[in-house]
Order: structure tokens, then C-alpha cells, then sequence
DNA sequence: TTACACATGTAAGGCGTTACATGATTCT
DNA sequence: AGAATCATGTAACGCCTTACATGTGTAA
């Protein structure tokens, strides 16, 4: 259900085609929900269907059109109405520490791999996330300048404060794992060789 | 994917019905991975099919039998395959950084609401991993004992060291979302008065 | 004219959730 | 006799992934 609300988010900034949202789901948004196009496109027909966004056909080139969603009414509703309510937490679902329990299966080389990749992934991760909060904090962020200018100037300081307080969240949470991760590879080396 | 093999790895030290796998689902596993039964059951079957476990129909009372499921030798290397295997990881979604992002869309009240339910949660949830984690390191975990006497002498401490580490790393975790979502509240109080 | 970007989907299948269903056994 | 526990599923639906599929526009 999140996606239908990423997309509702993106969207009251100003109507945006599949295509362009789809680009949005690869940088800025991606980097806290991921969405392919092949999901994209019929969301979008069933939150129109569901009078959450009404599509414009425009014309592109000579022969082309291209479909422009906006926001209606009752789309901004639901996205309100989404921000104000309190979200239940799923059951935790983790294969990396599902993995790690029962980590003593495997080698001591592709527990190390393992533990080195987990470190990657979050590294790499971290770095996008990173970038991204320099770009927030040195107000060169496309996509917030034009939600700012969007925005009433009473609500711009708060609208900044909250994505740079989510990326911190992002950040944080992945420097915990590539610390966790470490301790693990120190871990496997003491039981491989226990001298 | 990742049910069938920590379904492999609870039925490698014992026996057990689709029931008993139930209840370590709710309890032991079920911290790090959450099943329902109606999950489970049919999963066994699949795995029975593909060669994993083999079924055995055990009389139970007068009437009654039930299904105990044994790991098959096709089983055992499955999940030594799988422990060896480095997992790929899956793109970010992440509902709680979403709804962060654009908090600035809720009255300050619901905001709170959120940011407590976050720490709630996370504390519930570290309060059961830290206990796990106790019974772990003064050896009075049942499951992992059951583990233990089923494992060659020379591999018990990586067993119960890879366990306490993984549970290490959901405490970790946990910390960081509640210390983050702390720090959300104070920064909705900043921006609600910034006197 | 060729490549890259723009544009929009369908189809099959897997995983997971929630609700619905049923019956036997054992303990008090 | 009743309650709690043991036991095993089915059905419908939603979300997501992967692979397949097609066509236009624009700039080098």
C-alpha cells in the first residue's frame, strides 16, 4: 500500500507521467522505496479508477501522447489522511540475520564472503544516502526546491527538517549494520583460529 | 525463499510436525522470520515434493496420526548449499523512512504518535531479543541445546557464538530505531514551537 | 541512421496475509 | 464436561518480481 502513498507524495508536487515517476523510483524516492515501471503503470490506472489522480492524454511529437497524472482532491485527502495515521509494524522478515544464525554451516571462507558483501551492500548504500543529505542540507536537491516552491513558506523549514531527519534515520541504520557486520568477520576469524 | 530453509534448519536437529514448527515460529525463529501456519503447512508439502523432507505418518491417540517431517539427505546439502551461498539483497522499502520523509503532511499530534509507536516497537522487539540473547549466553535456550547435543563437539561454540551474533545485531538494530526516533520527536517539538 | 531517452504496458509466478474451516487429544 | 492444546489445512486476495513486448522522439 505504501507505493500507492510514495507515488501520491511525488504526485502533489506536480503531475508527472509513468515515465517520470518510474526515473523518481531510481533516485530520490528509490532510495527509500523501490518500485519497477512494470508496477508503476497499473498503479497508477487503479488509483485513477479509485479517483486518487485524474490522467491527462497530452500530446508528444507528431504521433505520440503520453499520460499526465495529477493529483484530485480526494488524492490529497488520502495522502493526509495516510501521513496522520499511525502505520502497523509487519512481523520481522530477515534473511541476513536468519542467515547469520546459522552461520556456523557454513565455511569459514563464505562466512567471511558473506559478511564482506553485507558490508558492501550497506556501504554502498550508505554513500547514496549520504550524498543525498548533502544535497538536502546545501538546498541543491531538485526535486525539494521544487517541492518547496510548492510549499507555503511557513511549512518550508519543517518539509526540509523531515527528509534530512529521515535520511539521518537511513544513514545511521545502515552504519549499524556495516559495524555489526565487521564484528562479525572479526568473529569468524577468532573461531577459525582459535590459538 | 528464505522460509524453506529456516523450515531446513529447525528440522535438522529433530523431527518435528508442521505444528511444533508453528509454535518455533512464534518463539525462537519467529525473531528473526515470521511464518503463520497457513504458510507453513503447504510449504512442508512443497518440500516434501522436491525431495527435502520426507513425511511420516506417526499414529497419535486413538484416531488421530500427525505428519512428522524428517530432512532428507537432498535436504541436508540444500541447506548447507544455502548457507554457503552469499544472498542477494533486495532493493530499500521501507514504510516508517517513507511515512519520516514526509511527515511534515501530519499535525504535529499525529506525528508524536508516530514517532512513540516507533519507539514502541522497536522496544518491544529489542526486549525480546535481549532476553533470547540472555538465555543464549547462560546455555538455558531449549532449541539451542536440542542444537547443541545434536553437534559435533568441535563445532558448539561457533554454533552458540553465530547465534548470539545474530541476535546482537537485531539489538543493535532496534537501538538505533529507537535512538532515531527519539530524535524525531524532539525535532517535531522544535518545529512546533520554535519559540 | 543509429543510439539513447521517452513512453507504456502484459503475463506468469512467487511469496505473504487474512479469513475461514475442522477435528482429535489431553488435562483439569 | 469443558477448556486448552495439538493437528492440518483451503481460499481469496494483494503485492512484488522477472521476463517479455512494443513503439515514438530527438540529438549526434
Amino acid at each position: 500500500m505504501s507505493l500507492r502513498y510514495a507515488l501520491l507524495a511525488l504526485l502533489s508536487v506536480e503531475p508527472m507521467t509513468g515515465y517520470d515517476l518510474q526515473k523518481e523510483f531510481q533516485s530520490s524516492v528509490g532510495h527509500v522505496w523501490h518500485a519497477p515501471d512494470s508496477q508503476i503503470y497499473p498503479e497508477l490506472r487503479r488509483m485513477e479508477k479509485d479517483g486518487l489522480l485524474e490522467g491527462e492524454d497530452v500530446i508528444w511529437g507528431q504521433k505520440g501522447t503520453k499520460r499526465l497524472y495529477h493529483v484530485t482532491p480526494g488524492g490529497k485527502k488520502a495522502l493526509r489522511t495516510w501521513a496522520n495515521t499511525t502505520m502497523e509494524y509487519t512481523r520481522t522478515r530477515d534473511p541476513a540475520h536468519l542467515k547469520a544464525a546459522y552461520l556456523e554451516l557454513a565455511e569459514p571462507a563464505a562466512a567471511r564472503d558473506q559478511m564482506r558483501e553485507h558490508v558492501r551492500h550497506h556501504t554502498e548504500q550508505l554513500e547514496q544516502w549520504q550524498d543525498k543529505l548533502r544535497e538536502l542540507q546545501s538546498g541543491t536537491s531538485a526535486m525539494l526546491n521544487r517541492r518547496l516552491a510548492a510549499t507555503p513558506e511557513a511549512d518550508r523549514r519543517r518539509t526540509t527538517e523531515f527528509k534530512i531527519f529521515a535520511y539521518e534515520g537511513l544513514i545511521a541504520r545502515a552504519q549499524t549494520e556495516i559495524e555489526w557486520a565487521q564484528r562479525g568477520m572479526s568473529l569468524i576469524d577468532a573461531l577459525d583460529k582459535p590459538s
